[in-house]
DNA sequence: TTGATAAGTTAGCAA
DNA sequence: TTGCTAACTTATCAA
């Protein structure tokens, strides 16, 4: 991965030394007075900074002052859109699995539809069986063991009035 | 909506002499030659671009051209971001229509489900009920089939099972 | 050539 | 001051 380089005017002495040093992994070729790498440069604690900048003249304090607010501002813009990359692609996750969830449930939904319908109509069988076997039985409700009685009765509403043929 | 302006010192003249045309809505106050707005000059077909480089120097011809294409690229990374923006926008918008489809399914999966479990009771209670009436038939299973079909088939006059509870 | 986008720069806000 | 982010610029790729 080759550092893109701005073939700005302005900056062309610090970006194309900085370019020089990223691309080149050996030490500063350029040993004259203060050349530190954008590496370095960025890593150094408030203490070293302080430390490098003694005895330096004010424009260059300010100049690499101003470099490496420039260099941690690079490193804030990547970590910005790294952030963005990453926010989307856990939408994207939540989507995929809720989406799976709904199809899970939609299947779910499915089977459980069909076994009340076959349950239903089994139910109406034995009704109708009950009527032919016993119609005294169910129109007498009181004949009926309590037991069966309530059972019957706490059930009844749930049936949905299309199941009386 | 204030435009935000670079103070780069490179593209000075050109930057700051845009932010001037846009701050003021006015036509441009030096007419000396070729004062152009930035939105007239994004919005210029190349013919009418072509025509207006007719009798200026090289320099100024690439100088306006290279202007026109800053521009340009301004809008692409304008619509860039409102793009990128209003995707993240119809991401969640999926993710909320999901995540209430899940909702709506897990509600009826229940609703079903409490359904299915009364009439599993009532079922069972008919059950009860048939095998204490008539026990011959339940153990003899082809002796109920045919009742079962006719009935189901003829659907003989009977009390509605709303009287039966 | 035009449009889109990644990376870098600048301005400006917030902690 | 530090970190973040919107807007802008530049480089670069694809159509």
């Amino acid at each position: 991965m080759s550092k893109k380089i701005f073939l700005s005017q302005v900056k062309s002495e610090e970006l194309t030394a900085a370019a020089a040093r990223a691309a080149s992994a050996s030490p500063p070729l350029t040993p004259n007075h203060s050349s530190i790498s954008d590496d370095e440069l960025v890593s150094l604690s408030v203490k070293e900074l302080n430390r490098l900048l003694k005895g330096l003249s004010r424009d260059e304090v300010s100049k690499l002052k101003q470099r490496r607010r420039t260099l941690k501002n690079r490193g804030y813009a990547a970590n910005c859109r790294e952030k963005r990359i990453s926010q989307k692609e856990e939408l994207e996750t939540e989507k995929d699995k809720l989406r799976a969830e709904v199809d899970r449930l939609q299947r779910e939904n499915n089977v459980v539809k069909m076994e009340l319908n076959a349950l239903r109509n089994k139910c109406e069988a034995l009704e109708h069986f009950a009527h032919r076997n016993d119609i005294r039985v169910l129109t007498h409700p009181h004949v009926v063991s309590p037991i069966h009685g309530s059972i019957v009765v706490k059930a009844e509403p749930m049936l949905p009035s299309s199941t009386v043929s």
